[in-house]
DNA sequence: CATTTTTACAAAT
DNA sequence: ATTTGTAAAAATG
C-alpha cells in the first residue's frame, strides 16, 4: 500500500455511477498521465476489491483489459450500472422522495 | 538498497 | 497484430 495506490483508489471512487473511465483518465487525475499501466497494476492488487469499482475502469481503447473477478461479470456490472444511471436521468416520477 | 522483471495500457507501425 | 514507450510495484540479488 503506497501513496500512489491511495491516489488511484480515490480517483476511481470519484467515477460517477454508470460511467466508465479509462486508465489514462485516472492516471491524469492522480497526476501522472503516463502512469496508466501503474494504475492498472495497482488496481489489481487493490486491498479492498469490494469498495473499489474496478469494473468502471476500462482501457482507453475500449478493451476491458482484465478483471480479477471475471471480465464477463465486469461487463454485466457495467450494463447494470448503465441502466441505473439511465433511471436516474429520466425519472418518470416527478419527484424522487428522498 | 539497487537492479531487473512484470504489468488489468496506449500509441505507432 | 506486433513493437515501443511509459511509470510504478513486486521480485530478485
Amino acid at each position: 500500500m503506497t501513496e500512489f495506490d491511495l491516489r488511484v483508489y480515490k480517483a476511481v471512487l470519484k467515477i460517477p455511477l454508470g460511467q466508465t473511465r479509462s486508465y489514462q483518465w485516472v492516471a491524469r487525475k492522480i497526476g501522472s498521465p503516463l502512469a496508466s499501466r501503474a494504475v492498472g497494476s495497482a488496481l489489481k492488487k487493490n486491498p479492498w476489491p469490494l469498495v473499489i469499482p474496478c469494473h468502471r475502469v476500462v482501457a482507453a481503447s475500449g478493451a476491458i483489459g482484465g478483471y480479477s473477478q471475471g471480465i464477463n461479470k465486469k461487463r454485466l456490472l457495467l450494463d447494470l450500472e448503465r441502466q441505473i444511471a439511465k433511471m436516474m436521468y429520466n425519472k418518470k416520477s416527478k419527484k424522487v422522495k428522498k
